[in-house]
Order: C-alpha cells, then sequence, then structure tokens
DNA sequence: CGCCAATGGCTCGCAGACATACCTTTGGAG
DNA sequence: CTCCAAAGGTATGTCTGCGAGCCATTGGCG
C-alpha cells in the first residue's frame, strides 16, 4: 500500500507542544532578518493572535528568548518586545538531519520560486523590494551576511503572491541556514554569491523565467557543495 | 520589516486541535489512494506512535470516519480498521482558499520533483513501482481516477528519495484535490492525461530531467486551466 | 500637569490531550 | 481443543495550554 507515502503522510501531526513551535517562530522571523535587530516584534497580543496560541504561551517563548539574549522587553505604552543588536551565536548544530532531503526540497522550492517570480508581472513595490533587498545584501558585512542573504530569498518567494510558497521557502531556509551555521563564510564566496544575486535579480526584474532559474539553480548547487564538502 | 513575509512567519502555529489534525491525515491517506479501499489501517497503538498522539485521540478520529462511512473496525487479533469499498462523497466544498496560492505551489513542487526523480539514479524497485502506478492509472475507472492519479504522483514524489518533498506534494495535491472534486472528470480529459503520464514517466525512467519537467508542466497546466475555467 | 491608551506582567479555573493500565474479542498455532 | 498474541474498547488521574480578567508601567496628547 505505497509504503514509502506513508511514512509522508504519518509523520508526527505536531513537530513539538505550542511553546517550542512558537519559540521555533519567533527565533525563524530573527535569524531570517525578518525583523532586524533594533526592531520591535509585534505586540505578545497581536502575536497571540495570529499565532493562533494563548498569549501565555507566547510570553513564555518571549521568556525564552530573553533568557537567550535574542530580544529585550520594555513596558509602556511604546514599550515592547526588541530584537538586540548583537545577537547570540546559534547553539552547536544537533544533527545534520537528512542532507539530502533538506537540499532537496531548497532546490526544488527555490528555483521554483524564481521562475514563477520572474513569469508574473510585478508592481513597483515588489520591484523596489527586490532592488532594495539585493542592495542591502551586496553591502553586507559578513556577520549580517546570513540574514541579508535570507531577507532577499524570502523576497523572491513573496514575489511569487504565494503565501505557501513563501512559507515553504523560509521554512526550508531555516533548515539549511542551521547547517550553514557550521561551515565557514569566506570573502570570496561572497563576492561570488553577490555576483549570482544579481544575475537572479535581474532576470526576474527582465521578466525572463528561464535564466531566472538557471542563476538560482546555481546559485544554491554552490553552497551545497559547500556543504556537501565540509560535513563529508 | 518585510511586511509580507510576517505573514507566512507569523501564520497559525497550528492548523487545528490535534484531534481535527489526525481526521485530516488519515483523511488524506484515503483520498490520496495511499491506503486503498478493503485494505487495512495501521494499529491505533502504531497510528499513535507514528503520528506522535495519544491513543485516545486516535480512536476519536477513527471514530468520526466510521460515522462517516470511510472505514469499518473489526476487533480481535487480525482485526483492525479497514477503508470501506463504498467510500462518501466529499462534503460540498467549503472554501476555495487561494486558488493561485495552490496551484502555484502545487506546481512548483511537482514539477521540482519530476525533475530531481529523472536526475536520479533509480533502483530497481522504484523504476518497478512507478511503471506499476502508471498502469494503475492508465487502465482505472473514471470513479477510482482522481486516487490512482494521486498515486502515480505521489511516486513521482518518492523516487526523488526527499521525504520532505514526499509531504509537501501530499499536502498540496490534498488542497489541490478539494478543489478538483468540484469540476466534473470527463473521459476525453483523462485519455490526455493518460498520454501526459506516459511521457512523464518515461522522460523519468530515461533519465532525461529537463524534458520531464516540462512534461509535468503541460499536464499541470492542463487541470490548472480547467480549474480557472470552472470556479471562474 | 494630568489623563489614558497601549504595552508587558500576573493569576486562576476549565477543557483538551496524554500516559497508563486493564478489559474484551478474535482466530491461528500448537 | 486450548492457548495466547494482537487487535479494538474502556477508564482514570495528570498536565499542558487556553481564556479571561486584572494589575503595573510608560510616554504622548490635550
Amino acid at each position: 500500500m505505497m509504503e514509502h507515502a506513508q511514512e509522508a503522510l504519518f509523520r508526527p501531526v505536531r513537530a513539538g507542544n505550542a511553546f517550542e513551535e512558537t519559540v521555533e517562530r519567533l527565533m525563524q522571523s530573527i535569524r531570517l532578518g525578518v525583523v532586524a535587530p533594533g526592531e520591535r516584534l509585534p505586540s505578545e497580543r497581536e502575536l497571540a493572535t495570529r499565532l493562533g496560541v494563548s498569549r501565555v504561551t507566547v510570553r513564555e517563548a518571549i521568556r525564552s528568548l530573553q533568557e537567550n539574549h535574542y530580544v529585550e522587553s520594555r513596558r509602556g505604552r511604546y514599550g515592547g518586545t526588541f530584537v538586540n543588536e548583537v545577537l547570540p551565536k546559534s547553539a552547536p548544530g544537533k544533527e545534520f538531519g537528512d542532507l539530502h532531503d533538506v537540499l532537496t526540497l531548497r532546490k526544488v522550492l527555490e528555483t521554483g520560486a524564481a521562475e514563477t517570480a520572474a513569469g508574473r508581472s510585478l508592481g513597483p513595490a515588489e520591484r523596489r523590494g527586490l532592488r532594495a533587498r539585493l542592495e542591502e545584501a551586496s553591502t553586507s558585512s559578513l556577520v549580517e551576511y546570513r540574514r541579508k542573504d535570507s531577507r532577499l530569498h524570502l523576497a523572491v518567494a513573496e514575489a511569487t503572491g504565494s503565501a505557501a510558497l513563501t512559507a515553504a521557502v523560509a521554512e526550508s531556509r531555516m533548515r539549511a541556514n542551521e547547517l550553514l551555521d557550521h561551515i565557514p563564510l569566506l570573502e570570496p564566496n561572497l563576492a561570488h554569491s553577490n555576483a549570482q544575486h544579481e544575475r537572479i535579480i535581474t532576470s526576474i526584474l527582465d521578466g525572463d523565467p528561464a535564466t531566472a532559474r538557471q542563476a538560482m539553480a546555481e546559485h544554491l548547487d554552490g553552497t551545497a557543495s559547500l556543504l556537501r564538502g565540509f560535513l563529508v
């Protein structure tokens, strides 16, 4: 009865408890640079509503982030929970999961996103957003690079106009970043990466799906082989 | 702070409660044909373990499927919960969600899966599996077609060797099927579909990624335009 | 200067989900 | 014919998470 498909369908319904999943989401929004250092998270009440979780759970999650020095909270009107300027290094990774699994899904999602985005007629705001992210990434320092890189790739996913695809890319990127945090980031790689970014964004803005896909594929293959090399 | 990516990251952490999600999973395994009519579901204890949910919750979910005449349970050794030969028609759909969203993600995932599968060296078992699913679908009756079609597409996803990708395809297909259940399935479409399936599987078995991707893209575009037409 | 809206901080009772244990039924193996 | 392993059926106590309400703090607005 299709033994292998069962592994997918009968996988755990819950990745963890509500608390753990909430921590994970907030962590993602910070690590992927969606909420930048110095910026404020949505209020506890708003997060509770949007995440579909009680405010108590949100608070416990935020407390956990505070203890790990990711955020600080201030009371009073115009207070809130703010992302720290200096972020802790990620905890020494657990397991390298299934490398093939992560890289396969990432490539499928992101090359597909690039192609789809290039095939759409983008509004002025979207075009500006893409250019801004490209600029951000190319002028970024080494320490900020991973975050700015993720913001750029997320912007590409957003440009497809599919929320589900954006969510899938965010999830996939988070898993890939866990691996990438364990290999060194060198200046030459960064320069190369920037050149590839330029080509990806240009072909999307020019409405050239085939080139966008190919450029993204090459870009991803680059880091994929770096990973395969370092993690043996 | 990247307003749109927030929609993805701050989406609800839970699609529903444990009971609802469990029903959803079991339903998927039946509707996608992963467990065929007459076949037995894994035991309650095994499902509880694999789904990461208590046995009580599994039983409540199964009870719900019984009441809707999807399955019947028999006690005693060699008993279990069996999928009924005649399945109820799907409940009249709720909302058409975001059509663009569903179709975009489906196309990205499935064309990517086809390309990836074609780029791998498949084992004899996998090759046989793909041929078997193709045969199944092509000789299927109208009433069984959707299920057999899903089995074939899931087999393609499995052939990528990525569990995460297979899970994503299953999820996406389920959402697409909810829409497809509301449009008629006609003989000519079916014949056309079978021809496309043939081409997809052949190019995967031949190790031709570009053709596999293109064939899958055409196949999906066919049903996509059907959908867009019928649902206005 | 005082008000007050919006934010984080806190508590308590209820419902859902869980773990665990035990009971009942069934049909093949010995 | 008997035994018993494996499956579904049932019951109970615990704990997590939720909802709802209230308190404490802060800084801009009138």
